[in-house]
RNA sequence: GGAGUCGUAGUUCAGUUGGUUAGAACGCCAGCCUGUCACGUUGGAGGUCGCGGGUUCGAGUCCCGUCGGCUCCGCCA
């Protein structure tokens, strides 16, 4: 082939025609996304990453076909010499295959009663009088558009041929937004003064947080650098260098296990800022994301965000990241239940907390995302969600339904504890009501806002069991019952995480956050005496951080907290967390030293690049907003990594495999 | 590391109690067709039922193991 856009230049893409175009001459370059024969009349859907144009070949206004000619025999398609006839011509458009590649010119013509409605282009189309292959394609292994996302091709297949999968609207939409995205956090960040600065990505493993992606060196035979799980060090010398206001677009590495919304490798804004305090942290992510969310998807988020510290989030929500799109508060009834004998209720380390599931008589008519159908709660949805906490380490789930019939039982008898007659007493249902008898659950339900209709789910068990369990439940049963408004976007920060995590097999604390993470001023004191006053270590947990987390509709979109300036301060941290000075020296003697040449108080945050998009872009899966993930066991089904590596290699940098048997 | 779930044509799926030659739709190939846009129509090709083993006269179907996808727990900011 010769040069095979000969004179052709593209002038339009395949999104852009209109009516006000009609007339003019245009060249349009793309795939072919399907072609409709009828013999002496050709359409093909012409499509590029901008849209698609239906263009017409007909025999009477087709005349010229460049380069050479593809013919078919025995379905392997194969170029032949030049052919420019027109009759002839005509008949090589109709060689046109799904997804080959062509430029047509021709003129704009208006489709006038023969619109289009479901296609942008749809008022015109282009009658082609030129037409150039550009290329062929083989079938597909998949097809790239199908009725509902449910009929779309296996995950692995698409993996497998993910250059393919992105052709489809859906993902090129995915990665287009993630790019206005990534550029409108660099507007915000450069517009406020802040310095983008690249730091390395061959670094140096630390023990603390997740497991390292590990690189050899050849140089140094026998050490290894680390990539990074975040450029947390590096941002903070910055603050040390006198930067003042740092950003970077950072690739991340995590070696651990994946899920729906983590990959091995992530990108997140990282920030940091000198004389910074939580507040100043704050307005800067209301004031990032708020920018994003507006240019990227056209969403107002509110100016200042609302506030929760962790705690009360976890006593409302379970979470420490809630959604706020939908209700549904877990309900405390520790009190009311040790009044009632029975074991899981009656333990001291155990709390008893419930959601109410809100009933409605007319199903038809009900709010959506407000109020729940119990109709649809059966017995085997019972036993479902009974499992699903399980999950959570939760013993189990008691369930109180009250009938719509109660209504009139208990305004009839305004205290049924005592008079409510047995036979009217079936109004309600349980699965405690062998154990615990009538009264009782009456108890319990007034404990809750439950009315005629609702279900109380229960859970007893360890505050953190139950906090999970519920928490859980909470959204999986929004999510069921869809009581999710989905065009709803729900903002939230949460304050004051402990500083600490207590790791049950070995007794020991360790970073909630990272080590770097300055305890709360109001917690100095208590952090001071758990550390050096080893019988009162245990207060380490109760001691609070200057840490906070942007959630955004359940997601946590961002991290981040004031550091500790004062090497003082960090020497107590490193030995809150069972660190020798000399350990700490190792791992971050340079660090450490940093922090005694004038260091400005600081802080900042990192926020999920991918998250922050799966948000806009409506999914569920980080896939969804990455161009080429990996599987749900860290593989590359496309280029078959990771891979192993030639034996020479290896031996150049001292590097043996031992393999299990 | 653990649990759940799925694996049948290129793709999405159906496949009864274990029983003849494993089906459908889409896609693909060939023919016809000048207004389609999920084109229509006629005909055709296409299968290691993920893989291995077992039970059985007989296995897509039952059993054991294994591999892979997805989701969750553990893990992980």
């Amino acid at each position: 082939m010769l040069d095979v856009l000969g004179s052709l230049e593209r002038t339009h893409t395949c999104g852009e025609l209109r009516e006000s175009e009609v007339g003019s001459q245009v060249v349009l370059m793309g795939w072919v996304a399907k072609k409709r024969d009828f013999g002496e009349l050709v359409f093909v859907d012409l499509r590029d990453r901008d849209g698609i144009t239906q263009v017409v070949f007909k025999s009477d206004n087709f005349v010229v076909v460049h380069d050479e000619l593809p013919t078919n025999e025995g379905g392997q398609i194969t170029f032949m010499g030049e052919v420019v006839d027109s009759s002839e011509a005509l008949n090589k458009a109709r060689f046109l295959r799904r997804e080959f590649v062509i430029a047509i010119k021709g003129e704009v013509v208006n489709r006038g009663d023969k619109k289009n409605e479901d296609l942008d282009t749809g008022e015109i189309e282009v009658h082609a009088d030129e037409l150039l292959i550009l290329n062929t394609s083989r079938v597909l292994p998949f097809q790239l558009e199908v009725a509902g996302s449910e009929n779309l091709a296996a995950e692995d297949t698409r993996l497998k041929y993910r250059y393919l999968d992105l052709r489809r609207p859906q993902l090129q939409h995915n990665i287009r937004m993630r790019a206005k995205a990534v550029r409108a956090i660099r507007e915000y960040f450069d517009e406020r003064g802040f310095i983008e600065i690249e730091t390395p990505i061959l670094l140096k493993s630390t023990p603390e947080g997740a497991r390292d992606f590990i690189v050899p060196s050849r140089i140094h035979t026998g050490k290894f650098f680390a990539l990074p799980q975040s450029p947390q060090i590096l941002k903070q010398l910055t603050m040390i260098s006198g930067f003042d206001k740092y950003y970077q677009i950072a690739r991340c590495f995590r070696d651990e296990d994946l899920r729906a919304d983590r990959q091995p490798e992530f990108t997140q804004l990282d920030m940091e800022m000198s004389f910074a305090n939580q507040e100043t942290a704050y307005r800067e992510i209301e004031g990032m994301f708020n920018h994003v969310f507006e240019k990227v998807g056209g969403i107002e988020l509110p100016a200042e965000w609302p506030r929760m510290t962790y705690a009360e989030a976890m006593r409302r929500f379970g979470s420490d990241k809630p959604d706020l799109r939908f209700e549904m508060e877990l309900g405390d009834l520790t009190d009311t239940a040790r009044t009632i004998e029975f074991a899981p209720f009656q333990a001291t380390e155990n709390v008893v907390k419930c959601i109410v599931l809100k009933g409605v008589k007319d199903i038809e008519n009900r709010k959506v995302g407000e109020i729940i159908n119990i109709h649809d709660i059966s017995r085997k949805s019972l036993d479902d969600l009974e499992e699903f906490v399980k999950r959570y380490g939760a013993k189990g789930l008691a369930n109180i339904r009250i009938g719509f019939e109660a209504e009139s039982v208990f305004s009839e008898w305004p205290d049924p504890a005592d008079d409510i007659p047995e036979e009217k007493q079936g109004v309600v249902k349980s699965s405690l009501m062998k154990a615990l008898g009538f009264n009782k659950l009456y108890r319990l339900i007034n404990a809750t806002n439950a009315t005629p209709g609702d279900v109380i789910l229960i859970v007893a068990g360890r505050k953190s069991v139950v906090a999970a369990a519920l928490g859980a439940l909470r959204v999986e049963i929004a999510k069921r019952e869809n009581l999710i408004d989905r065009s709803a976007y729900k903002p939230l920060i949460v304050t004051e995480f402990p500083m600490f995590e207590h790791d049950e097999v070995t007794d020991r604390y360790t970073a909630a956050h990272h080590p770097f993470t300055s305890p709360m001023d109001e917690d100095l004191e208590k952090f001071t005496t758990a550390v050096n006053d080893e019988s009162q270590h245990h207060l380490l947990g109760e001691v609070r951080a200057k840490a906070y987390d942007a959630v955004i509709n359940g997601y946590e979109c961002a991290g981040g907290s004031i550091r500790i300036h004062q090497k003082d301060v960090q020497a107590l941290n490193f030995k809150a967390l069972g660190m020798s000075l000399e350990s700490a020296r190792t791992q971050f003697g340079f660090f450490l030293d940093a922090l005694e040449f004038g260091t400005p108080p600081h802080g900042g945050f990192a926020a999920g690049i991918e998250r922050t998009c799966m948000i806009l872009c409506g999914t569920e899966n980080i896939r969804d907003v990455m161009a080429f993930p990996k599987t749900a066991s860290a593989q590359d089904l496309m280029m078959d990594s990771p891979g192993e590596v030639d034996h020479a290699q290896l031996q150049e940098l001292g590097i043996d495999t031992i393999l299990d048997a």
